[in-house]
DNA sequence: TATTTTTCGACTAAAAAAGGCGATCAAAGT
DNA sequence: ACTTTGATCGCCTTTTTTAGTCGAAAAATA
């Protein structure tokens, strides 16, 4: 019942190992420098053929970025899911967040002054973030449910968090310290957030 | 009395400076892919600039393998005049040789398929060639000196290690082992060679 | 101020890359 | 065997990038 792996399986994939080698080639080397010969010739294909499954660079680099959003999302909805104390999903939510973001970010680097990807990623951001708003909203809902929180306007409240978790993720995409106290940040603003938040 | 930092100065400095972030960018880019924009562009200068000290792109890449190169010869050097036991300086000469030269590697990653940057490093290695026998034929006639040694033909021994030495640099430049056994091959090797070479 | 060193922007020629297209090749189904 | 459909590739064109040039203009030095 399967469609993807019972019905088009050889060409999806084809297409998934593309997609695959092909993040691997645009997370080291950034968009501009990765050649679609690069990428054919890692999948050991000639670069025409490339074009059979995507129709055109920025295409394929969209698909790629894609799927890495989708994962996250993915493990997002995870997280959100578990059955934990409000307080620890907010911070998971935003840990898992962050730490997949990581790797998203290395799309980042070496695009620097390329616009297109970068308004393309920046585009994708922007649309998920209606997305991240209304999954930060549920986890407050369930809080004030669980009466560990106490906010009167849940819109106004998860934009807030939301536009806190941005303010964490710049440092990752533009400048570059790498396993720095992303944790302690974390916790940091979570405990901001938390004693204006928390029910006493 | 130091010509460097005394005369030529700010040329130098800043030729130097050059130096050092280029090998950078080609180091992580390899030749093909870095270009004289993204060196100009880390050293804040136009592009136009660097051609006030270097005279093309491979010029600028040659200087840098030479300074690596010659970082190398500077290390050897230090090794082989350490007052040491002959194997254990054997040993540390072909150590240093392949932990150094494990960066030089970065070069050949990602240039694959630059035959212009093969040729020219692969004529570097031939040229350095004789001196790592000159050095190699050192050790081991210090080796005799001390009683530690029996070789009859130093020219044909030195050969013979260097070439051994060779056959563990492939697969640093080819394959890409990382931090595999490196010392355990040396050892490996040199108990072969010792065994073979030491007086009984 | 005159001279020399250093930088750069604008330009060109050459190389590389994206992308298109039709000819093949391989695998199914008939 | 043979026709159809899916997949690959080589060759070609067009566009973009890049190395490299040159003369003019800053900056530094004398």
């Amino acid at each position: 019942m399967q469609t993807n792996i019972e019905n088009g399986t050889k060409r999806d994939l084809n297409r998934e190992n593309i997609l695959k080698i092909a993040r691997e080639i645009f997370s080291k080397y950034g968009y501009k420098k990765t050649t679609l010969d690069d990428i054919a010739n890692a999948v050991r294909k000639g670069k025409s053929s490339l074009y059979y499954y995507f129709s055109s660079k920025e295409d394929l680099f969209q698909a790629v970025i894609m799927k890495e959003v989708e994962i996250l999302a993915h493990e997002l909805e995870i997280v959100i899911n578990r059955n934990t104390d409000p307080v620890d999903k907010l911070r998971d939510y935003i840990l898992t967040k962050l730490t997949t973001f990581r790797s998203l970010a290395n799309f980042y680097h070496a695009i620097e002054n390329d616009v297109t990807a970068i308004e393309f990623i920046e585009e994708i951001k922007r649309r998920y973030e209606q997305d991240e708003i209304r999954m930060i909203k549920r986890i407050l809902i369930e809080g004030v449910r669980k009466n560990e929180f106490e906010i009167y306007d849940f819109n106004l409240a998860a934009i807030g968090i939301t536009t806190a978790i941005k303010g964490l993720e710049m440092p990752l995409s533009a400048g570059n310290y790498g396993a720095v106290n992303l944790e302690r940040s974390v916790d940091t603003i979570l405990k901001i957030i938390c004693y204006g938040i928390m029910k006493r």
